[in-house]
DNA sequence: TAAGGAGCAATTGTATGCAATGTCACACAT
DNA sequence: ATGTGTGACATTGCATACAATTGCTCCTTA
């Protein structure tokens, strides 16, 4: 495997996708604003190509709209669906934790150890230190992103890569919901995960579950006060 | 609009997709094998350009996995998250039920009725008509896909993109799982849908909630029972 | 004036050619 | 015998060119 000197820069599509996704969650393409392959294409110095495909994988994913030969526009904030979302979102992340403990348990039982189970599980140590520290310099407008990391690496833990596609779908939903915010739940949420991983780690199946839920359950009360009184 | 003769031929794109979804569904491109896009381009007389669309529109349903420059490959039938896709879906499908009714209730008491509305409502009740055409043929065969569009068409009154898309990704899933089994429970089953029409067109949301929620528990419980014990 | 249809421009869908990258076999050193 | 590096090959990713479809403008007409 050649290995880059800095980084490998993503490629083109996925750079694009990214962006344009980003554009969307923060507001700047506000739904209903149409998108042309073209002007993207100009815009990021690449042909229409992946710039389609980039399109289609975000039509997939729910924040664009598009009808054959007629165009894409921005999808419009699933602000209606919130209540709905977080509900599901109970029961899958209720069905990830249980899944990630047993798999836990399994890896202190079995003799092989699963080298993608352990970095993962390593990757969520640092995530939590990053959250605390940001928590710790006041930097709250860093902990949005680093709790849909924090979840999603659950989901991995979990082993399960159909649990894993519903929650990042999910997820994306989700922080475009919380656009407009910076976390005020933040520290308190936040502070909630160590024990989650605390049940997760012990391979305690129905208290990594009900934590879980619980911890699902705070945030869509909390959302619903705020937005939807 | 020009009208055509007999019925829109399905864009190469769509038809190279559902095909290849149906024989992964089926079973005749088992987990693990080998896609490339040339080989499907020339089985189906297309270039690969639709062919790649088709497979990255499967591998956001789950159906494939690729790597970049390396391929794609049949993914593995979820078997294992069966029960945990169930509990998804369980809470999902109470989800749409509710707001399906709450859809319904709003059509009558506004000025305006929505014309997609009626023309869903109107679908769904050709589709629970040909159910029971099909129970009375003894044709089993035929039911699990009019479960689908049942379920879907629910999802559809619900008004909800992103609930109903959710919905598409987990019924292909279950629909998968479901492949080798010919619905021994679809008898009693179908005639339950009858009853959440009922509730959904009488704008009872909570009864409506209860009876899908209950509606897929047994579907859960008697294909865990079946393929689980 | 309003309704309807033909023609046109803009945009997406598809085909082909080239560049970039992963995979695998094989030689070779340890 | 086993692990490692190297090179050719197969396959995907991207760019460019062409075909098909949509939505709109504008003209016609009752």
């Amino acid at each position: 495997m050649p290995h880059s000197p800095v980084r490998d820069a993503p490629a083109p599509k996925q750079r694009v996708q990214d962006e344009i996704r980003r554009d969307i969650i923060s507001g700047a393409l506000s739904a209903g604003t149409r998108i042309t392959e073209a002007s993207l294409g100009e815009k990021y110095g690449i042909s229409r190509v992946p710039v389609r495909e980039a399109l289609h994988a975000l039509e997939a994913e729910g924040f664009v709209e598009s009808k054959p030969y007629a165009g894409s526009t921005v999808a419009a904030i699933p602000v209606d669906d919130a209540d709905d979302l977080f509900a599901v979102r109970e029961a899958l992340e209720a069905a990830t934790a249980r899944r990630a403990a047993k798999q836990a348990a399994a890896q202190f039982s079995v003799g092989v150890p699963d080298s993608h189970w352990w970095k993962t599980r390593k990757d969520i140590a640092e995530i939590l230190d990053s959250g605390d520290a940001a928590i710790e310099a006041d930097s709250l407008n860093l902990l949005p992103e680093l709790n849909v990391r924090f979840h999603l690496g659950v989901a991995e833990l979990s082993a399960s890569a159909s649990l894993t596609a519903l929650l990042r779908q999910i997820a994306g939903k989700i922080e475009w919901l919380y656009a407009a915010d910076v976390g005020s739940r933040g520290r308190q949420a936040w502070n909630e995960h160590r024990s989650i991983m605390a049940a997760i780690d012990a391979g305690d199946v129905s208290t990594a579950e009900q934590r879980m839920g619980g911890h699902v359950h705070q945030s869509r009360t909390g959302y619903m006060d705020r937005f939807a009184p």
